[in-house]
DNA sequence: AACAAATTTAACCATCCGGTTAAATTTTTT
DNA sequence: AAAAAATTTAACCGGATGGTTAAATTTGTT
């Protein structure tokens, strides 16, 4: 299971991420990590002084691939509709790789979100670039009019929402069989990329 | 602020949910409840035995309106694009009314799972059914075809993350400008609406 | 007034948990 | 071999927390 090397602060920042993303900051517990690092209490203290620390260490690490470079793609080039394919490839591809990114970030932004001013100034967010961006393309014709705001947050919607839900659509939709949810992994961009093109190009 | 009856079991059930549904089960306090509800410690043990019962409680209570009747409207009569309209408009309602309920049963149902069984049973949820009906709809040719559980998703999907990622949105979106944020959640159902028909009806 | 139920007060207990400490042991480096 | 660094062991501390208890007080009912 570990990819990494093998150093012991990996196999803590490996499990501590393990622990944290399941559990969450108020329902980890520095044992456990400990136990799943294969290493005792005193060690991990010893490595990473305190939970908050160690929380913050997997915390930035994770937050790294929650906001990507969408500024990137809006601002290069080319027709929005190849821009917003690539957004969705960038981004179901980024969370089939790391199907748990959505979920923990809600869950600790809801329960602390002072940490999001940091973030937004951190990696420079600015999404009213890309909001004038969409706006553009609209006004060219690109693509229909609805306000920027709307198009964006539904994509997104359509992106993570899946992943965030896991344990619902992994059980109730189904029925726990792991294959079949994997598959609807897969086939999200092409189901999105088309969903959204039908919705939003223009027609005659 | 309250609305119920003032009796001392619906005041220690209003603010446990208060606290509950932002504290999460791991992060609540007794005594916090306590305090919320005006009362002291000693007095919510005496009503609710213990914080579990407590917790189930509030977690039935909400998990009523997380799982509405869909199923009742897809199964009506009439085209599925009304239907699916009419779907939209009952899921913004509510989430505008109840705009907690998705950050907490995804953070509790991601922290323990297994209370989905029961659930599932409790409210004989059936999506299987929901996913006969959109198909039979497709087959008339009455919407472009696709497998009928990515429509499903996404529409929920557009109804219920911005809800779920509420803080992101209003900080990252909407500059912490909480009239902005309410116009645009009042949108919602309008836009998704046109997007959703945009999407998936037949087109010549 | 008398009784029962609701509520408060305040102390207390057991447990969990984050964190610390000091000494012993093992591993790595020089 | 000697020194330094990493790791273990095991005990401990202090605070937070869920929960209990018993007695006193207030409130509501008959």
């Amino acid at each position: 299971m570990e990819t990494k090397k093998d150093s012991t602060e990996d196999k803590i920042l490996e499990a501590a991420k393990n622990v944290f993303v399941t559990k969450g900051m108020d329902g980890a517990r520095m044992q456990e990590i400990a136990d799943e690092a294969g290493i005792n209490k005193a060690l991990l203290h010893y490595y990473f002084r305190s939970k908050e620390r160690l929380f913050e260490a997997i915390f930035g690490e994770i937050i790294k691939y929650a906001f990507p470079k969408i500024t990137q793609i809006v601002q290069a080039d080319g027709p929005i509709v190849t821009k917003i394919e690539q957004i969705i490839d960038a981004y179901i591809e980024l969370l089939i790789k790391h199907p748990f990114i959505p979920g923990f970030v809600m869950k600790e932004l809801n329960r602390d979100p002072s940490g999001l001013f940091k973030i937004v100034v951190k990696f420079g967010l600015n999404p009213q670039a890309v909001f004038d961006h969409i706006q553009l393309a609209m006004d060219r014709g690109e693509i229909i009019k609805m306000k920027p705001q709307h198009l964006a947050i539904n994509i997104l919607s359509m992106c993570i929402f899946p992943f965030a839900a896991r344990p619902i659509l992994s059980f109730v939709v189904f029925k726990d069989d792991p294959k079949a949810l994997e598959a609807f992994y897969a086939e999200r961009a092409e189901v999105i990329k088309k969903f959204v093109i039908d919705a939003i190009v223009v027609k005659n």
